[in-house]
DNA sequence: TATTTATTTCAATACTATTGGAAATATGGA
DNA sequence: TCCATATTTCCAATAGTATTGAAATAAATA
């Protein structure tokens, strides 16, 4: 595992968007809740009240974000969730949106603050 | 840590649809650099090569999530970044989306629950 | 091969988001 | 007050995303 988390903002915002859409938050975080093992796109669509080609859409939405994984398991499509990419945005979120002095309870805890203009 | 962060879906949700765009994504990210001190409306959209209507549009929607705080300064309105949303996000996402299993330090959880197929 | 089950692709439609010029609003200063 | 600067709102055009029934594909099994 070389993971340097070399993660670029393109591949950052295409988990953003894969993530941001209500039946896929459902459908990541029911896939987290089942773990490695997974589920099959049927299971997926009645957990989530989808009808089999809109799940089918967002499956591959989010596979294509590089969220999920899956394999086929007989007549199944088994989905995972990917760890690494989950890992991979938070890591990207933390490094470049929560840097420095947004470093966690480092500074003081209220948000007053008196901005001044830049430029 | 005292705050307990029980952020919602729904909340959360709104957060990553307005991160979840290139431009809004480019503006968060200059703000966070900018530091405490944020920068005024035009100076984001001079950076971003935005016309100043479409920034504004994009400010509102980053303010809307929760990811941006602004206040008046003499003709300018100053943009900054809200490090509570930012944080809430995050643990959302780790809390949510990247549970025992995926655990980032692999550090094993309190609750350690088996991961099984959910029906 | 034909049948059943599981899932995806297609295609039409509906919906939501983005864009930016023009006009409106807000502030500070002469 | 009038003028210049800073930003937002309005609005209409365009672009992109979501939804789902019907058809197609894939695999197991008889």
């Amino acid at each position: 595992m070389e993971t340097t988390t070399a993660y670029s903002t393109a591949e950052a915002l295409e988990m953003l968007c894969a993530l941001s859409q209500e039946s896929r938050l459902d459908i990541f975080r029911l896939l987290v809740q089942s773990g490695p093992d997974g589920l099959a796109a049927g299971a997926i669509a009645r957990h989530c009240h989808l009808p089999a080609p809109t799940c089918s859409f967002h499956l591959k939405e989010l596979k294509k974000g590089g969220l999920l994984r899956c394999c086929r398991h007989g007549r199944s499509q088994i989905y995972t969730v990917n760890l690494q990419g989950i890992r991979d945005l938070l890591d990207y979120l933390t490094e470049h949106c929560c840097t420095d002095h947004c470093d966690h309870e480092a500074t003081n805890g209220a948000d007053g603050r008196e901005p001044e203009a830049v430029d």
